[in-house]
DNA sequence: ATGGTAGAGGATCTA
């Protein structure tokens, strides 16, 4: 089983590259962030012709979360239970007996921003939820883009990020605070290289440098970590032509 | 020099 992630910032401009990306990689799952479409404009359709189920709840203009999936999912939540929000950033469903948690976790601008405050708001009442979650299912993956970079290692220059948005202590906390759960960052599940990132920013030649930040991530129980042989980051996809600011993320699960 | 790029939408906001 392969489960994968990506942030494509806009679903309207990288559909091409999803379809193509779906077609090689053959992913179970796909978890996609920032669709930035209402729900009456998702692909389903095109999606639907290469075999794939879509799962969304979006907007216009900012954010939107959809899981693509080879077999249909059920018991399917679009929102947090216990937190009012017009900003559509969450979706789950189960495939078998597999839980599927895709979320855009709030970018948070700057620190004395009040967009902050609310990451730091938002992300506890995730915590919240997904503890609920692990009571009801074995088998649960968190994934999508954190907007955290759990580590200094996970940043190209830790000492110019210090106490930045990304890299402050209580969003680093929160981060932990998920793992505490009785997850498991799959990516640190394997030897990787130094430098390994899923973000760069457009600007500055960011991604020429590699100045980039390792900021989407999937999560697993300790059920479903057992059974991952693999964690990968899709490099590839941020080289071509008219790129997401972010690369696919996949795992793959002996089960 | 507080910049720069991309996307949405049609002036700025978000990242």
């Amino acid at each position: 089983m392969k489960l994968a992630t990506w942030n494509v910032n806009s679903l309207k401009v990288r559909l091409p590259q999803v379809i193509e990306w779906l077609k090689i990689n053959q992913p179970d799952i796909l978890c996609l962030q920032e669709t930035k479409l209402s729900d009456e404009n998702f692909p389903e359709h095109e999606i639907a012709a290469i075999g794939y189920h879509s799962i969304y709840t979006g907007q216009k203009t900012y954010n939107g979360v959809a899981i693509i999936s080879k077999q249909k999912g059920d018991k399917i939540f679009t929102a947090l239970p216990d937190f009012l929000d017009e900003q559509k950033r969450i979706i789950a469903a189960t495939y078998n007996d597999v839980r599927i948690i895709s979320v855009y976790v709030p970018n948070g601008e700057a620190v004395e921003s009040e967009k902050y405050s609310y990451k730091l708001r938002w992300l506890p009442a995730l915590n919240r939820w997904v503890e609920i979650e692990l009571k009801n299912y074995a088998k649960v993956a968190l994934l999508g883009d954190f907007n955290i970079a759990p580590e200094d290692r996970d940043v190209y220059d830790p000492e110019m990020w210090r106490d930045k948005v990304l890299c402050t202590v209580p969003e680093r906390d929160a981060f932990q605070n998920l793992l505490s759960l009785g997850f498991f960052d799959s990516f640190r599940l394997f030897e990787k290289p130094d430098k390994s990132y899923t973000w760069w920013d457009y600007r500055m030649m960011a991604f020429r440098l590699n100045r980039g930040l390792r900021i989407d991530h999937i999560l697993l129980s300790d059920a479903l970590a057992k059974t991952c042989v693999a964690c990968d980051i899709d490099k590839g996809m941020r080289k071509i032509e008219r790129p997401s600011d972010h690369a696919p993320l996949m795992v793959e699960l002996r089960i």
